[in-house]
DNA sequence: CGTAGATTTGAACGTCCTCAAGTCGAGTGG
DNA sequence: CCACTCGACTTGAGGACGTTCAAATCTACG
């Protein structure tokens, strides 16, 4: 069975665009109250539950339905010809996933929980029915849209730094300030990922990224504990995206 | 003045798009041919002439159209805080420019043509109406939408794969595909791009692209003459992206 | 032709990877 | 409650690969 026909939970009340907190960043965000209120319950079908490693779609799966992640976190993947894994992102809540199955129908990459995660479910055939006499959600789309790509623009960029310094330093600072949007205290964020996924996203090994974060610990850039981490410098972090030698 | 306010020529017959040798892969795709004709008049508001090394928009410049790559090649980047340049693609004929600010109506990033090129204007006022009362065309978009996103997945992934020979090989073969895809022989790629370009886009030096490239052609996997490169080995080359010791 | 930019090649160095061992923490069952 | 276990993480030593610096060659274009 295909991890996309898994069964939609019945929407609660709790879950209408209205009262929502995230509805700021989402992709109702355009929308006046009223809209919401109105639109909110046309275009959210309802919410799934995804556990902690489990798929919320794989390649290949059917895709009819983009998801706004709720609460909770993902990875997603790719998978190379030889059966390596590829993390090529992590997306955190407000954010869309489908993105990569809205044209033909089927999804290109897999998306994984990296903790017990919710979605809103929002029906394609809802999601361009609506577009098409609110322009406001078209407009709101497109911008949602243009996001995603300058973030994977900012991705690639960063990728290209060459050291493993600037990459986790840059990956770190992207993290905090995504988190950060969301209501997470600025001066530390904490990891929903393995170090392994971390290395593999940045183009590193497990070995490389653990001892950076020492290193960034022992210049007091850092407080590491685990997945919590608490920023010590941030200024020097920052020089040290930007090449300089920190 | 912003580069995106130069004049746009005033269309002629043959940039419509119903006799245009792109539209099987461009934006109008899924239009009957009767639609292309009704449509494209509409849409396409005109073309722009840009000379190699010019810019079609920088960042900063206001966005209030798409283009669509009629002839020519383009190479995208993204200016770091420190002033460096990071080459983030290379964007084919029938490809869209234009996406990094469609929604909030302002680029953010750069396109430079790698040769002298022409661009299909499409006003997103235009876009936005005419997607509204053509599904088809919605539809279009969004698989369109989707191409990119699934790219930038794919770009992500081969910058993960850690070994130079992997990127080169990787970057050589993708071309080679999208090039293959329009009307190119499938043996062979006539690079547009520097190998200063190429490095930076595959976070490695200008030397260990030449070198690179120079140990392919001695081992007899490709045939190196400037920017002219002969697949001599294509399986090979497909090896070595697998990570196989080839 | 002459110049500036692009490309190639060489040699030495440094960063990151590989392999290997050891530590830590959470969950499980005695 | 404590040993046990498994996975995640850390740390060390040696070597491979890519960078850096330097110089020569080549190409395109005026």
């Amino acid at each position: 069975m295909e991890t996309a026909d898994l069964p939609v939970a019945v929407r609660s009340r709790a879950h209408e665009c209205s009262g929502c907190e995230q509805r700021a960043a989402c992709l109702p965000a355009a929308l006046s109250e009223a809209e919401r209120g109105r639109l909110g319950s046309v275009l959210v079908q309802g919410q799934r539950t995804v556990p902690r490693g489990q798929a919320l779609f794989r390649l290949g799966d059917r895709c009819t339905s983009l998801y706004a992640v709720w609460s909770g976190s993902f990875k997603t993947s790719l998978l190379s010809s030889d059966g390596t894994e590829h993390v090529t992102g992590f997306v955190l809540s407000a954010e869309l996933l489908g993105l990569d199955g809205m044209g033909s129908g089927r999804h290109h990459i897999d998306a994984v929980a990296l903790e017990d995660a919710q979605v809103c479910v929002i029906p394609l055939a809802s999601l361009r029915a609506v577009m098409r006499y609110t322009s406001a959600l078209q407009q709101q789309f497109q911008l949602m849209f243009e996001q995603v790509y300058v973030r994977h623009q900012e991705t690639l960029s960063m990728l290209g730094s060459r050291s493993a310094d600037e990459r986790v330093a840059a990956f770190l600072i992207d993290m905090a300030q995504r988190l950060h949007a969301r209501g997470s205290p600025a001066s530390s964020v904490l990891l929903r990922m393995t170090r392994d996924d971390i290395g593999n996203f940045l183009g590193l090994t497990v070995e490389t990224v653990s001892r950076t974060l020492s290193r960034f610990q022992a210049s007091r850039l850092l407080d590491v504990q685990h997945r919590m981490i608490r920023f010590v410098d941030l200024p020097g972090l920052h020089r040290l995206v930007n090449g300089e030698t920190g």
